[in-house]
RNA sequence: CGGGGUGUGGCGCAGUUGGUAGCGUGCUUGACUGGGGGUCAAGAGGUCGCAAGUUCAAGUCUUGUCACUCCGACCA
């Protein structure tokens, strides 16, 4: 029919974006590169800001605002961050629009700004600025804080949630008085950040650091989380920053120790945004639409009326309104679907690309039963149970859906995962998508030249597991441990 | 920045050698229908991206211009 989606084996990207847009999770907007997040693409958006927002605080965060404007200036302080962002800055020169003689609105030259403005591509350096007033001695450590925000990245090609120039985040900028405990806030965060993904999104993630191709601009080490598309390309779904002395430095944020010495602050930042609902959708969903993990989900239960006639409607309702209190009770979210514009069979279809997780639909027929048909939405297997106790099962569903979400991309992440030893299997590999793990030499020479190559690059250098040592297989040359190659979104 | 493409009802598209704009979907109303995207009927809705030009006549031809989009280099 109309609204059928593009299949995922058709073509990919055509199937992602056809979802998006369906599912009426986000659409294109007047301004290029921008787009406009509907009420349920933000729905996800704020279930994932309400759970990552308590981790922050319960690791101790609190949240603050900063600007969106910085000066120019203090982009030039931190010399790899100039670097790293100068080529997608939007830049404010203007403070006034004036009507020219024909009648156009047009810029007022004379408004020009004393010094531009650039649009926030990320905060450390306003964020810094800021920390050099409230820092003076150790007492004042650390600073732990986190902002939800917009930021600005004018980006030559995007996509909806992938990409945009545009888009939601949030950025934690904490400073501390020694290089251990800052190492040891971004190794927490980049786990908090796993945890995230895996406990509530259903999202397995490689985690690790990066290679210093790869790192943040300003950053002495970079963890990542890393998690497999369906396409079998790579999508970093979040960061955590070591940045060392580097913006106290270059902000000149200094500290009395206790033994009354100044020395410069140590500072983390991390970050995870709104592509992590990119990353939901292309992990889970299917040919049919959104596939949603239970604890991400805006509605976990759709309950769905049959009736002929506003009696009928009115006779079960009855029952829908018990069930929706049990539910409620067991702090499941229901939406109890009564619209008479709409038939069933539209309603089943329009849920299911949405993706919510269980639907419920009861009729005349299940009146007279006391049933209900029970639909879940990853397998698209439905049954028939009977009312009695219905917020205890469907609380046991969810959590089944829930799992078998997340092992169903494990097992799908393991068996497009690969290691590989000689170059020409390397190549093949590649190709054909997936985490390809092998031996690199650890020269950021030998991983240019293979991204030039073969459009890979290293996704996460792992931290955890075995270390054992090989050859390069690009150049033969030792390699202390295998990394985790792929194409990246 | 380099190379392609497209601008026509809300959305997706067609429109022949120039002759006064149509289809699908969506929308409105009504009837029948209602356990997987219903059927029938009647309607509403378009300065054809913008600006010049050629012509008796331009969605169609010419020139200019703007916007968007796809493929590459850059990126959470």
């Amino acid at each position: 029919m109309a609204k059928q989606l593009t299949s995922r084996s058709e073509n990919y990207s055509q199937w992602y974006n056809d979802l998006v847009v369906k599912a009426d999770l986000a659409e294109n907007s007047a301004v290029r590169g921008s787009m406009v997040i509907k009420p349920y693409g933000y729905a996800i958006w704020e279930k994932m800001q309400s759970v990552l927002d308590t981790m922050f605080k319960d690791t101790g965060h609190q949240n603050a605002y900063f600007p969106l404007f910085i000066p120019k200036s203090f982009f030039s302080k931190e010399a790899s961050h100039v670097e790293g962002f100068a080529k997608e800055c939007a830049v404010v020169t203007h403070y006034r629009l004036k009507t020219n003689e024909q009648g156009e609105i047009v810029v007022d030259e004379n408004a020009k700004l004393e010094e531009e403005l650039i649009v926030r591509p990320t905060s450390e350096t306003i964020i810094w600025d800021t920390y050099r007033k409230w820092i003076q001695s150790y007492r004042d450590l650390p600073v732990l804080i986190n902002q939800w925000a917009n930021v600005v990245r004018w980006e030559m090609r995007t996509r909806l949630f992938l990409r945009t120039a545009e888009f939601l985040w949030q950025e934690g900028h904490t400073a501390h008085a020694t290089e251990a405990e800052a190492l040891e806030e971004a190794e927490k965060m980049v786990g908090v950040y796993a945890d995230f993904a895996e406990r509530y999104m259903g999202l397995p993630v490689l985690q690790g650091i990066k290679s210093p191709n790869e790192r943040f601009a300003g950053a002495i080490e970079t963890y990542c989380i890393e998690a497999l598309m369906q396409d079998g390309k790579a999508l970093q779904a979040g960061t955590s920053h070591f940045l060392g002395q580097n913006f106290a430095k270059a902000f000149d944020v200094k500290f009395v120790t206790r033994e009354n010495k100044q020395e410069y602050v140590w500072a983390t930042s991390w970050g995870v945004s709104t592509r992590l609902i990119g990353a939901l959708i292309m992990a889970h969903s299917d040919d049919n639409g959104l596939v949603l993990p239970p604890k991400i989900a805006p509605i976990q239960v759709v309950i769905i009326p049959i009736f002929k006639n506003e009696e009928q409607l009115d006779e079960i309702t009855k029952t829908v309104d018990v069930i929706i209190d049990e539910l409620k009770s067991k702090n499941i979210t229901v939406k109890y679907d009564n619209r008479d514009t709409q038939k069933p069979g539209y309603k089943f279809a329009e849920w299911e690309l949405k993706g919510v997780p269980v639907r419920l639909a009861i009729g005349p027929r299940d009146l007279e039963n006391g049933t209900v048909e029970v639909a879940r939405r990853d397998t698209l297997e439905k049954e028939t149970l009977q009312i009695t106790n219905i917020g205890k099962k469907i609380e046991n569903l969810l959590s089944q859906i829930q799992d078998n979400i997340y092992q169903k991309a494990l097992s799908f992440r393991e068996d497009n995962t690969f290691n590989v030893d000689t170059w020409d299997e390397f190549t093949d590999r590649i190709k054909k998508g997936g985490f390809v793990r092998a031996h690199w030499d650890g020269t950021s020479e030998t991983e240019k030249l293979i991204k030039d190559k073969t459009k890979a690059t290293i996704r996460v250098i792992p931290m955890d597991g075995k270390i054992v040592a090989g050859k390069c297989i690009l150049t033969g040359e030792p390699s202390k441990q295998r990394v985790v190659f792929a194409k990246a979104y």
